[in-house]
DNA sequence: ACTCGTCGAATTTTT
DNA sequence: TTCGACGAGT
């Protein structure tokens, strides 16, 4: 317990393995030839495409596992990554199994907690003590609104958040404030985002703070400036394998490298098709590259797919194949066709969430358990209708997402308080903390507080200590301070002695923090108090309070819901490595998905992301799944009405059940939604979302169903519709933008050919072209 | 220092 | 529509 950051593997520089004595390995024998060689295939850069539902999992745990049974490399020698800490465990659960113990020493983990092990050690080569913390997201919002502030730049045209967020990109390719020219900022922030950087850059360093992407920033510049401690870890690190490839960024990919380059046994597992996380600074041309990055790298394509009905994987699989950036597989199955994947028109998205829960009742009654259940929304706010229509229901259900367990303010507020009391120059928490409960330490206080620690250049802590001596604060409120401070003091002189579990209830209580929500008396105080304790009991399994307050850092995860039997609401990006028997896909409507800001922030590139979504929502289905799309639906308060997704055209026939209710979409004959010539081209949804057109509410009304089940005709499917600016491709006359529209008769501006009008249907959307 | 009202914005999320 | 952030008033 002395040092509760030594990581260091007693045996890091002992002798290699013996190699293994000949042997059976029974792991083997359930896989399937391509899965076997992607395991065995040890040596050398491997890049491993796993599609959805191959098994991705079970290759890349029988591979650790090969590795230590082969004795290729003890447990301390392998370094594997991947995002979340959900996947760590697993892995770190299967592979104990399949070896029968737990490997020790053994550096498995997120890319954040590896990275973050690794600089604890080295931290003084980047200016930091071996104790920084590690900044959550509230913390960075307050830091940068203080910089925003000191700047002068208005907080509401430039917000924290934004700011913050053109940042976080830069640390995702790798950017540090020397690699920016003030000009690369654009006008963000009043053209000063790139001073604010800098700032930021400072300001951390001065708390002895560093956020998420500084880990792995810190780690490439201590690899880059000291060869010794480089090779240090090249030394230990023999073999590299890497999950989820296609969601690292630059940052991830440039850490990769740098600790392969010396052995370059690295291989990496991942599925360019299920790339959803562009947004938040994912790469998708890292996997694209794979090959050229590592030369000599074998490629194995895990195809056979074991969770999905063969019209489920081949709906998919067409729908996925309208994308270009791709490597490409073709995922085959040998269960059975299943059912075609069913699409449904409905009226509104009241209906539609009545739908679903009708047919989520019948498959109940069927015997489909619900927790094989799951309705996968695209965003957030969709997940409203069907939870209030399943508590009509009564149909049991739980909305995945939310606040998450160590996101809750009052879980925030007492770890805070732990920071500070752990380390007294933390700041940011301190700041969190000094008035809460209140203590009538207002702004003004802290404004002066403030002063004084930038004045003498020290914590706040200590300039509070400074205060007590002063006369620059009222009596009665250097008596509080002083009274709050000799508190730390004491809190503080308990840790050595106090078991941490203990103190943290005493630091609760003493502070006044637990008396605060005792005496709220809003409905949510009970539930907060819960969750104190629950906080407390968290505690418990850790050793100390810094292993805590690391995992605290590093972890942020809920603990699993019980075990009740419930359908699944949840975003279609949480749904990503999950699996059910039955899948619900609402919302498939242009401009909700595609949702139509990811199309007009990052055109063609966007698109194909979305259809990604699309596709990884298809796969998360094994026997059944329902797609629908209602044609109107209420968007901020007032009415729009939508076209289907473009991805419902996208789907091949063959897979699909279309089935709408008369008379959704205006114009055209038939009145279905897909047949009937071209009738709802008009009511073009780019346009409705972009300017959430006003409308009247549609009339609540019953709808009438056709009677019998429509099916698609290939040829009487409508072309994607062209509104006005959408660009577009002509055969004979290239690329060019649509000017006017009047029924099916366009007007193109075309690049090279002029201004022309032509017939809708002798042109494709520009980015299907080619 | 706290409460109330107005204004504006509104995917996706892990670490 | 709903939620939050901020500013004015008590």
């Amino acid at each position: 317990m002395s040092d509760p950051y030594a990581y260091d593997d007693p045996l890091s520089h002992a002798a290699p393995p013996a190699p293994a004595p000949m042997q059976r390995f029974a792991y083997l024998d359930g896989l399937n030839p391509v899965q076997r060689e992607a395991v065995e295939a040890l040596d050398g850069p491997v890049l491993v495409l796993a599609g959805a539902g191959t098994g991705k999992t079970r290759v890349l745990t029988t591979r650790l596992a090969h590795l230590l049974m082969t004795r290729r490399a003890a447990a301390f020698q392998i370094l594997a990554v991947t995002f979340t800490n959900k996947a760590a465990r697993e892995m770190r659960e299967r592979v104990a199994h399949l070896v029968g113990i737990e490997p020790e020493g053994w550096w498995l983990g997120t890319f954040h907690a590896l990275a973050a092990r690794i600089l604890r050690r080295h931290a003084e080569l980047v200016g930091l003590k071996s104790n920084f913390t590690i900044l959550d997201t509230d913390d960075q919002i307050r830091l940068i609104k203080q910089l925003l502030e000191a700047e002068n730049i208005d907080s509401k045209k430039w917000p924290a958040r934004q700011v913050l967020g053109v940042i976080e990109r830069w640390k995702d390719r790798g950017l540090t404030p020397d690699k920016l020219g003030e000009a690369d900022g654009g006008d963000v922030a009043g053209g000063r985002v790139v001073a604010l950087y800098r700032q930021y850059q400072e300001r951390l360093r001065t708390l002895n703070a560093c956020d998420f992407g500084d880990l792995l920033l810190h780690n490439l510049a201590i690899f880059q400036k000291h060869p010794d401690v480089l090779a240090e870890y090249h030394r230990k690190f023999k073999y590299i394998l890497v999950d989820e490839y296609q969601d690292t960024n630059v940052a991830q990919y440039l850490w990769l490298r740098i600790l392969s380059q010396a052995h370059k046994n690295i291989c990496c597992v991942g599925d360019e098709d299920q790339s959803i996380y562009a947004w938040r600074g994912a790469e998708i041309g890292n996997i694209l590259r794979f090959e050229a990055d590592f030369p000599g790298a074998k490629v194995i394509k895990l195809e056979q797919n074991y969770r999905s009905t063969g019209h489920i994987l081949a709906a998919a699989s067409g729908l996925i194949a309208n994308n270009k950036g791709r490597l490409g597989k073709t995922l085959w199955t040998q269960a059975d066709g299943g059912d075609p994947v069913r699409v449904r028109g409905v009226w509104d998205g009241e209906e539609e969430a009545r739908w679903v829960g009708d047919e989520i009742e019948a498959m109940q009654r069927q015997g489909t358990p619900l927790s094989q259940v799951a309705v996968l929304v695209r965003a957030g706010f969709q997940t409203r209708e069907f939870e209030e229509r399943f508590i009509t229901l009564g149909l049991p259900y739980r909305v995945i997402g939310g606040p998450r367990f160590y996101e809750r303010q009052e879980i925030r507020d007492a770890m805070a308080y732990l920071r500070v009391v752990h380390s007294p120059d933390d700041d940011l928490a301190f700041e969190r903390i000094i008035n809460l409960p209140k203590r009538g330490i207002g702004p003004a206080a802290l404004q002066c507080l403030y002063q004084a620690a930038r004045g003498r250049g020290v914590s706040l802590t200590e300039a509070g200590w400074a205060l007590t001596e002063t006369d620059e604060l009222k009596p009665k409120l250097r008596a509080t301070l002083r009274a709050l401070l000799q508190d730390f003091f004491r809190w503080r002189t308990m840790m050595a002695t106090v078991p941490h579990t203990d103190l943290a209830r005493t630091i609760l209580d003493e502070s006044g923090y637990t008396r605060m929500w005792q005496q709220d008396k809003t409905p949510e105080a009970p539930g907060r108090l819960e969750n104190l304790k629950e906080l407390i009991t968290a505690m418990a399994e850790f050793e100390n309070l810094p292993g805590f307050l690391e995992h605290v850092a590093l972890v942020m995860e809920n603990a699993e819901a019980a075990g009740t039997d419930q359908v699944t609401v949840m975003t279609l990006h949480g749904a990503k490595g999950l699996e059910f028997d039955m899948v619900f896909l609402p919302g498939w409507e242009e401009g909700v998905f595609p949702n139509q800001r990811a199309l007009d922030e990052t055109g063609i590139a966007g698109l194909e992301e979305e259809r990604r979504l699309a596709y990884v929502g298809l796969t998360r289905a094994r026997k059944r799944a329902t797609i629908s799309h209602a044609a109107n639906r209420r968007l901020y308060g007032n009415w729009v009405s939508a076209i289907p997704s473009r991805f419902v055209e996208e789907i091949p026939n063959d897979h699909v059940d279309a089935e709408a209710a008369s008379g959704l979409y205006p114009g055209g004959g038939g009145g279905n939604a897909y047949g009937g010539g071209g009738g709802f081209r008009e009511s073009s949804a780019y346009s409705a979302f972009r300017s959430a057109s006003r409308q009247q509410a549609p009339a609540p009304r019953t709808i009438t169903l056709d009677g019998s089940s429509y099916h698609v005709e290939p040829r009487a499917r409508p072309n994607a519709p062209f509104p006005k600016g959408a660009r577009v491709f002509h055969q004979k006359f290239g690329y060019g933008t649509v000017t006017a529209v009047e029924q099916d008769k366009l007007e193109i501006d075309f690049d090279h050919a002029g201004v022309k009008k032509v017939m809708d249907s002798f042109v494709v959307p520009a980015e299907k072209a080619g």
